[in-house]
DNA sequence: ATTCTTATATTATGATCGTCCTATAATCGA
DNA sequence: TCGATTATAGGACGATCATAATATAAGAAT
């Protein structure tokens, strides 16, 4: 009913940050309301103010860990990755139908780029320094050409990757969407990542993956 | 103060939706609100649901028509150009600083299509319709290939481009913007369009686009 | 010309929003 | 141990939302 210790509001401030990054790629920031979001972690609506000066302060950090959290995901799982393998477990992960279909634990360009032209420069600004990492650490993942080139393949793939994911998503045909994911995979493997032997005639889910839950 | 006539009941009806397929893409779904889209055209807003059931109702209607339009100028872009060159029409033109710019006269796709996932059954429904309908007509415009080859191209060409415009619009830093937008305009002219010859060196903003106005 | 219909104006309703204020009780600093 | 600090609880505020109900004046139908 009262305070708590030091500790936990700590741990009541992370909580809050992972509601709150896992709420805003799911109903978007301006579909998540703070007492909903106070509620969802078992508080009363009005200790928001104790943990952030506004919903905005709530945003940006949300960005910032949530995106560093997602690229240091798929970078583990480049290295996890066979040996020449690392981009192509990046690319069929974020092109399966479990990350479509789950996007609060997925990575935020599909889910959030789209409202980030409207919100406040505090929120662009940590939304821009987190893409901007996340093209860096992607390039370095991409084989061929020199690092000019790579850079700029970075910034083609994780935009393509992003809008697939965007539409995917949006559209209620189930067939089509899932052809718009294969298409793109067949796609941007082909042209970026190494030609693994496609073996079987069909290509069921190569490179399967085990870990369910964050994207 | 009273009732017009039904002509002008249409043409309200009209400016009323032009008005908030402008807003829309704009601002998003859940940032217009039916007070301040009346007033935009000069009503009050309890006349709303003269012309709609429902927000929803506009929302669909709105995608429907918006999207239509949108491909349409698209297509005829790729008619206008000189012979060949239609594909290149359209990609610099989406990849360009002007769309960037100007979301509300834009496609809808980079605009709304994160908020779809969101909308209720009808409006996803419209807006999956205008997107295959956008996919075929893209795959018309693409060369080389098969029927299939072409329409997989249209599908990772146009949720490349709208990745690319998506990421573009989001980001604080216009250089980075700019990068993104020519990395993928250069990337996807040299895999769909015709490789037309890069003249001079520079590659200053070939096939100036005159019109104004609308995307 | 007269009645019926309806496009707009006006006002109301209940819900929800972000934010702030005050009270309380438990932790922290001494 | 005891006073100062503060994490949470619980209301309250004004704004705004989508929607609805009623009123009015002008077009439409006869």
């Amino acid at each position: 009913m009262a305070r708590t210790s030091r500790a936990e509001k700590a741990r009541t401030h992370k909580r809050l940050v992972d509601a709150a990054s896992r709420d805003f790629r799911t109903t978007g920031v301006e579909g998540t309301s703070i007492p909903r979001l106070m509620e969802e972690i078992g508080l009363t609506h009005g200790t928001f103010y104790a943990h952030f000066d506004s919903k905005d302060a709530l945003v940006a950090e949300s960005y910032a860990t949530g995106m560093r959290e997602s690229v240091d995901r798929q970078m583990k799982r480049a290295a996890d990755a066979p040996s020449g393998q690392g981009l192509n477990a990046i690319i069929d992960r974020y092109l399966s139908a479990i990350h479509r279909d789950d996007p609060g634990d997925g990575c935020f360009l599909p889910s959030m780029a789209g409202e980030v032209r409207r919100q406040p420069e505090i929120v662009r600004h940590a939304f821009t320094d987190g893409l901007r990492n996340y093209f860096e650490r992607l390039a370095e993942v991409l084989a061929d050409g020199d690092a000019d080139s790579r850079a700029d393949h970075a910034l083609v793939l994780a935009s393509g990757m992003a809008g697939a994911v965007l539409l995917a998503r949006a559209v209620t045909d189930v067939e089509l969407s899932d052809r718009i994911l294969d298409a793109c995979r067949d796609f941007y493997t082909a042209a970026f990542a190494s030609p693994v032997a496609e073996s079987t005639g069909d290509n069921e889910d190569t490179t399967p993956i085990e870990d369910t839950g964050q994207w």
